[in-house]
Formats: structure tokens, sequence, C-alpha cells
DNA sequence: TAGACATATGAGCAAATGTTCATATGTCTA
DNA sequence: TAGACATATGAACATTTGCTCATATGTCTA
């Protein structure tokens, strides 16, 4: 496997040491799929208004709906994406469902990136 | 505008206090959008490993793409995506354009990512 | 227990995305 | 200045994504 790479890099590259160094201490495949699928669920805007009004109070489905003027199906399929990836939870009141965040590393990547969008 | 938005919410919403909160402190479009871009940037298992090379180094296109074994049109193509953002900068030596992060802000979100997929 | 209500879910569709292939651009060197 | 080389770019294509619409599920109340 090693070989293979080494190959390649052979073919083609310009600086083999930064290159052998950078393999070295390369995210793994499944590492990077993982950060991927985190950075993802928090690349649509849909998703970013849903999770900004929780950093503030728990909230309904359709009162999350209200909130960002979109469709209740909708919110709830985005929702369930949240949850899938754990990123929400819910409790439940009677027939409705208050959903909250699950995670408080989340709230830290969006207040990262709100300063980083407000500079 | 805030009548339709109050309109929707008394067609159907639970607790309009909560609603009425929520919209007074709600993320605005183009912040949303902002936030989704840069979050966009950082959800593809490419750009994750190719920002993650540029961390410990400076790094040409061939040699990036020797080191995640990618053809180096898909490594350019994914970088001027990452330049467009302005998350990435090059300089020129020669014919060869070496790469690195243009923003620790980014490599700030990299590494709390991190930390979150390694708990 | 029937019906209303809050939410979930599946199918379908248009738009966005990531790669490959072919070609263009710009820089060095013989 | 011609040719090699490093990279950029455009078109094309398959895959993914986010919405809508219709329908299903689960909970309460009369």
């Amino acid at each position: 496997m090693p070989d293979k790479i080494i190959d390649k890099c052979e073919v083609h590259c310009i600086n083999r040491d930064q290159v052998e160094l950078a393999q070295k201490q390369m995210i793994s495949d499944d590492e990077a799929l993982e950060l991927a699928e985190i950075f993802k669920a928090l690349s649509d805007t849909t998703r970013i208004k849903i999770l900004h009004a929780l950093m503030l109070q728990e909230l309904c489905v359709c009162d999350i709906a209200a909130t960002i003027s979109l469709s209740e199906s909708a919110v709830s399929h985005q929702l369930r994406l949240l949850r899938s990836k754990k990123i929400v939870k819910f409790r439940r009141d009677g027939k409705v469902l208050y959903y909250s965040l699950d995670d408080n590393h989340i709230e830290n990547l969006l207040k990262q990136g709100l300063e980083h969008v407000n500079e």
C-alpha cells in the first residue's frame, strides 16, 4: 500500500520529503469522513437557522418552522438529519416534541464560525 | 414583513412568546448564508484532507495530489474553491505554486471539529 | 374510541456538487 | 523562441441534497 503511494509520488511530485511527512501525519479516511460529516451538518442555511435558534432555547417543530418561515415538513426532515448526527435531541411533552442542542461542541463550532464571519 | 411572520405564527405555533423571542435574536439571512458557506467549504473529505495537510506545512498542487492520492486536476479544482473563500492562499516559486492556510480561524475550526470527533 | 393535532416519513424533482477528461495558460530552460 | 512542465479551467456526467406533496404514526381529548 505505501508502495503504491510512493510509486505515484515518484511519477510526479516535487518535494518528496514534504510528501512523506504529509503522508505520515495524514488524517485517516475515517477521521476525514467523520469530520466532513460534522461540517456538512452545518453547511446549510436552514440548519444554521435552526441550530442558531436552539442556542437560545428549546423549541418545538412548528415553532421552529414559524420562526424561520419554512414548512414544518422541511424542518422535520432537517431535524431528522441533525438527530441522526447527534447534534440535536428532543423531549416529548404530550404530542409536542421539544428540540434542543445535544452537544455543546456544536455550539462552540457555531460561535467560532460566527467570529470568523463577523470580523 | 413582520406582519407576514406573525400571521404565519397565528396560523400555527404553540408558544408565541418563544417564537417572538427567537425571531428577535434570529440570525440574518446573510449571516446564516456566510456561516453555511464556511462550513460547506469544510464539508468534503477531499478538502478536509487538503486542509489538514496544509496545517503542517505549505505544499504545491502536485504534492498535495500525491499525498492524498487524487488527480492534480481534482485538487486544483478544490483549491480554487478554497481560494475563492479565502481559506487558502498561495505563493509562486517559478512554475510551482505553494499553497498554505490563509486564516487561522479555519485551523481552529478544524481542531475543534477533531476534538469533537475524537471523544 | 373517534377525531384532532403534532410530527415523521417516503417518493419525486430540480438544483448543487465532485470528479474526469480535454484543453488552455503561464513560467522556465535549452 | 520552442518545448517541457505545473497548474488552471471548462464541459460533461453521475451523485447528492433540500424542498414539496401526500400519507403515516403517535398522542391527546371529547
